[in-house]
DNA sequence: TTTTGTGCAAATTGTTTGCAACACG
DNA sequence: CGTGTTGCAAACAATTTGCACAAAA
C-alpha cells in the first residue's frame, strides 16, 4: 500500500516480545511465525498484503507459504497481536496492531490510504450514529472516496 | 442481499426502455441483456449478485453464461443505466440505476445492508471534508460498522 | 454480410482446506 | 514422543480472457 501519514508504534518491543505473547496464548513458536513477524515490523504498522510477506521472507530465507501465511495471520489476529483491513479491491492487508487502532481512509481514484488514530474519526462516528443508528468503524474497511489531490476542482 | 429501507424507484419503465437508452450507446439488443434487465428489474433497485441474475435467467429460460453477465454488467455500468455496490466479503452487487444515486451502510455482523439517499450522507459527507480533505462516497464501498440491533448494549 | 455478442473453457487472483512429513516443547 | 505446524497440492470463489460460432443490424 502507498500509506500516507504516520504509523503508530508497535506494541511490541521486537520479534521476541510478540512471539512471547503468542506463546502466552498456547502458540508455538516456528520460523515461519518469525518470518512473519519480521516482515510485518519491517513494514513499521503499514499494512501488507501476504504476497508481501511471502516475497520479504523469500528474499533471505527459505520459502514460505502462503497457506501458512494465511493461517498464521488468522492466529495472529485471534491472539489479537495482528489486524487487517481492506482497501478498495485487491487482497487483504494485514499489520500489527499499534498502541491504539488506526482507522483508514481509500481513495478510490488514485488508490493511497490515509491512516489516522480513531478520535479523528469520532465526529464522523458521531453523525453516522445520529443519522443512522449505525456504529461506524473504519478498522477493517475505510472511508472510501476522493483524497484532496483527485477530487475535481 | 438483505436490504432495507425503501428502493427508489428505477430510471427506466421497463425493460424495453432501458433496452432503448442501450441501444442509444450503439449496443445491441440481445436475449442475455433482456435477461439480465429482467433480474435487475425483478429485483426493484436492490442490487443482486452475478449469481442471483444468472440463476433468475435459469429458471425460466435457457442457460446465460457468467461470463456474458460480467461483460454486459460493465457495459451497462459504462453506459450508465446500472452500478454496483461492495457489501463487506462476497461478490458485487449490481442493480439499475434509479432516479438518483442510493448509498450504503453495512453491518459487519449481521450483513445486513441499509440504502439511503445521498442527501442523507450529506452531513457526514461534510464532516469527512472538513476533517480530512476527503470527498467521501459510500455508492461503492458503503459505510462499515454496527447496525443498531447488533451493536453492544 | 459485417460486426457485435454469445456460450464454453481455460486462465487469474485471493483464499481455504486436506494431508503426510516435520519439528517444537 | 505427541500434537501443533509446515509446505505442497488441490479445491474454491469471484472475475476475466480467448476463441470459434451465433445472431443483431
Amino acid at each position: 500500500v502507498t500509506l500516507s501519514a504516520s504509523s503508530p508504534p508497535i506494541a511490541f518491543a521486537d520479534i521476541d516480545s510478540a512471539m512471547l505473547a503468542l506463546r502466552a496464548q498456547g502458540l508455538r513458536m516456528t520460523m515461519a511465525r518469525r518470518l512473519i513477524l519480521r516482515a510485518l515490523f519491517a513494514a513499521a504498522g503499514d499494512p501488507l498484503a501476504v504476497e508481501a510477506i511471502v516475497r520479504a521472507a523469500g528474499e533471505q530465507d527459505g520459502a514460505l507459504d502462503a497457506a501458512s501465511v494465511y493461517r498464521n495471520l488468522e492466529a495472529f489476529e485471534h491472539a489479537g497481536i495482528v489486524r487487517h483491513v481492506h482497501l478498495g479491491h485487491g487482497p487483504g492487508l494485514y499489520a500489527l496492531v499499534g498502541e491504539g487502532e488506526r482507522e483508514y481512509l481509500y481513495c478510490e481514484r488514485c488508490g493511497r490510504a490515509r491512516a489516522a488514530s480513531p478520535e479523528e474519526f469520532d465526529e464522523v462516528r458521531e453523525i453516522v450514529a445520529e443519522r443512522f443508528g449505525y456504529t461506524a468503524r473504519f478498522t477493517h474497511f475505510p472511508i472510501v472516496g476522493l483524497c484532496a489531490d483527485c477530487a475535481p476542482r
